[in-house]
DNA sequence: CATATTTTCATACTAAAGTATGAGATAGTT
DNA sequence: AACTATCTCATACTTTAGTATGAAAATATG
């Protein structure tokens, strides 16, 4: 729909100035004026309609313009936990798993029911995570792994 | 220097243009070929013309592209220990004392000779400290007071 | 000075954390 | 298949943490 009556009005444009260039060109045959300036006008209008058509059919040239914006993080929040620094500790999923669910402030029995094992089983767990990290306490291994960004 | 060679080519683009001009009017006249041609030349002549100088001249649209920089902040640097947080909860002095040598991993103990009181004190606070910041263990209390930037 | 708050300490108890040891089950590797 | 690392669980014990209650000093505040 758009199109067709963009096309509509492009055709009447195209019309009307056929007429005025016809109507020019009587004016000046009728009074016999200078032949340049008829020439200039004609140069004039095509120009025009030249820079015109440009302009409406030219694809916009885009500069890019970047700005860059700081945006300010807690280091905790994005630095991929330090997994070179895990693997050299020779951590396990579970011991990690455990360990961050420590951090978090949960008890032992909380952190069995979360992964559903035994009380035992996660106190085994967390004497080879002590044993690793060379710390007596979660409290001291949960301080070491943050320090160390091996938890967010 | 690159504006100065730029004018020198359009106006010797532009005086080749109208010897070509001057040129065509001449053949059309000597030989009196047809009007008609000649201004149609002229018009698609100058069309180009406008074409290529609206191309040319015209103004790029700027795109503006905010590209976000991550920039790191070592926590310490900046936080100035929440402070009106801290008066909003009633923590004394000390109590944040031991919460942040329980930060540190410290047991009771260890921080009952650090701050010079017995291990009864320490527990006394201890369990204050809970209350206020309703956890039920120290290592809650942890979590939690690092996240709402109580401790370091 | 009297009052309120904080800090200190003690005792007795319960709950949770941590240690030591042994061992079965699973999964990946050579 | 044998080996290794991981994950699992249990039992028994020690230590530490946390709760409840009461109360004596120290310190700030009107």
């Amino acid at each position: 729909m758009k199109k067709y009556k963009e096309t509509i009005i492009y055709s009447v444009g195209l019309a009307l100035l056929m007429f005025l260039l016809k109507w020019i060109e009587l004016r000046f045959i009728i009074f016999n004026h200078s032949f340049e300036i008829y020439v200039g006008l004609i140069a004039l209008i095509f120009t025009s309609l030249g820079i015109w058509l440009a302009l409406k059919l030219s694809k916009p040239k885009i500069e890019t313009l970047v700005l860059e914006k700081e945006v300010y993080l807690t280091p905790s929040s994005d630095f991929t936990l330090n997994t070179s620094l895990i693997t050299q500790l020779e951590l396990s999923k579970r011991e990690l798993e455990i360990l961050s669910l420590m951090a978090k402030g949960h008890s032992n029995e909380e952190i069995a029911s979360h992964i559903c094992v035994s009380l035992s089983t996660v106190k085994t767990h967390n004497q080879n995570l002590f044993t690793k990290l060379n710390v007596k306490r979660r409290t001291q291994a949960i301080e070491k792994a943050r320090r160390l960004n091996i938890i967010s």
